[in-house]
DNA sequence: GGCCAGGTGTACC
DNA sequence: GGTACACATGGC
């Protein structure tokens, strides 16, 4: 059955296709896609989501959460510090969302990521899920989807058949953590009530992430909003942004980021992380040396008119 | 064929 | 506190 919901300020491909989430879909102007169990296409008019449900019992509601459709994204954007870089960044993309994702899911999703292109990473989580996840009800003529594996499926996996999921040297770590989550019973459960700190901490303890995975999970699973993953891409419009000419460390570029955007910092990262990867590109942004050194006096980074 | 990909763990200084 | 390298695989 389809429903139809009010949606405004929401750009459903944009926020699909941001490198959130890793198997949904395009078919036509719809996006298809897995919650939980449960079989979705949704696609958007002026004003309305439309979400088709494979059974007469989708829950709508946990559909409406992950797509966070009750975020107030004026408010957050007008939280954003008022400089160049952040306004073309929100211009170039204006309903980009964050989304509520399932803890494990995120988490399994972000452990392979580790130098993987995002199209690579969408083939391994499709064939982890074909090959360890369970078939889930679609509609007539649909082609078969699955279930994101739970950890206990993936801690009693051999790490050779993780491997012929094409995930690599992260076969293990998958594995590994699959197991701690398993072990630690409702470790992933607990982490959502502790303060954002003790959290990333809880999570950096497990086998394949650091910080900038932990941040992944915080900001797209937990909510933690305040969460900034820096990855190679955000290095990147950090440095060509917020201070051109000049070769600041990675350290630099986490402290800036650490004062700089604000209570939604993690919203902010997304606009940024989208804005480099489909308006700028790569070729943009020669990779920083951190070797060489300035070859003039620091300068501070651009500041708010 | 070389470089790069939503990095992490380890060894070393 | 840092820096260098290995780790698999595929796209461009």
């Amino acid at each position: 059955m389809t429903r139809s919901f009010p949606l405004t300020n929401y750009d459903l491909a944009a926020t699909l296709d941001s490198g959130q989430v890793f198997r949904w879909i395009p078919r036509g102007a719809a996006w298809e896609g897995v919650l939980g169990d449960h079989w979705f296409r949704l696609w958007q008019t002026a004003g309305q989501l439309h979400a088709e449900g494979a059974t007469g019992s989708s829950p709508w509601e946990r559909l409406l959460h992950f797509l966070g459709t009750d975020e107030d994204l004026t408010a957050i954007r007008s939280s954003f510090p008022d400089d160049p870089p952040m306004r073309d960044a929100v211009a170039a993309c204006p309903g980009l969302r964050l989304l509520r994702q399932d803890p494990w899911e995120c988490l399994a999703s972000f452990i392979l990521s580790s130098t993987k292109q995002i199209v690579q990473i969408r083939q391994c989580v499709s064939l982890l899920c074909e090959r360890f996840g369970q078939p889930v009800a679609v509609p007539p003529g649909t082609a078969p989807v699955y279930s994101f594996p739970p950890a206990c499926r993936l801690a009693e996996t051999e790490e050779r058949q993780l491997r012929e999921c094409k995930l690599g040297f992260r076969a293990r770590y998958l594995g590994a953590t699959a197991r701690r989550v398993v072990q630690g019973g409702p470790m992933l459960e607990e982490i959502a009530g502790l303060p954002t700190e003790a959290a990333r901490r809880e999570l950096m303890e497990l086998p394949g992430v650091g910080r900038k995975i932990a941040d992944c999970v915080l900001l797209f699973a937990y909510g933690r909003q305040d969460a900034f993953p820096v990855d190679v891409w955000v290095q990147r419009a950090l440095r060509q942004l917020y201070f051109p000419n000049r070769r600041p460390s990675f350290r630099t570029l986490e402290r800036f980021a650490a004062t700089h955007f604000g209570p939604f910092a993690g919203y902010a990262q997304q606009y940024l992380f989208h804005y480099v990867r489909t308006r700028l590109g790569r070729t943009a942004f020669p990779k920083a040396s951190s070797r060489r050194r300035s070859p003039r006096p620091p300068s501070p980074p651009h500041e708010p008119h």
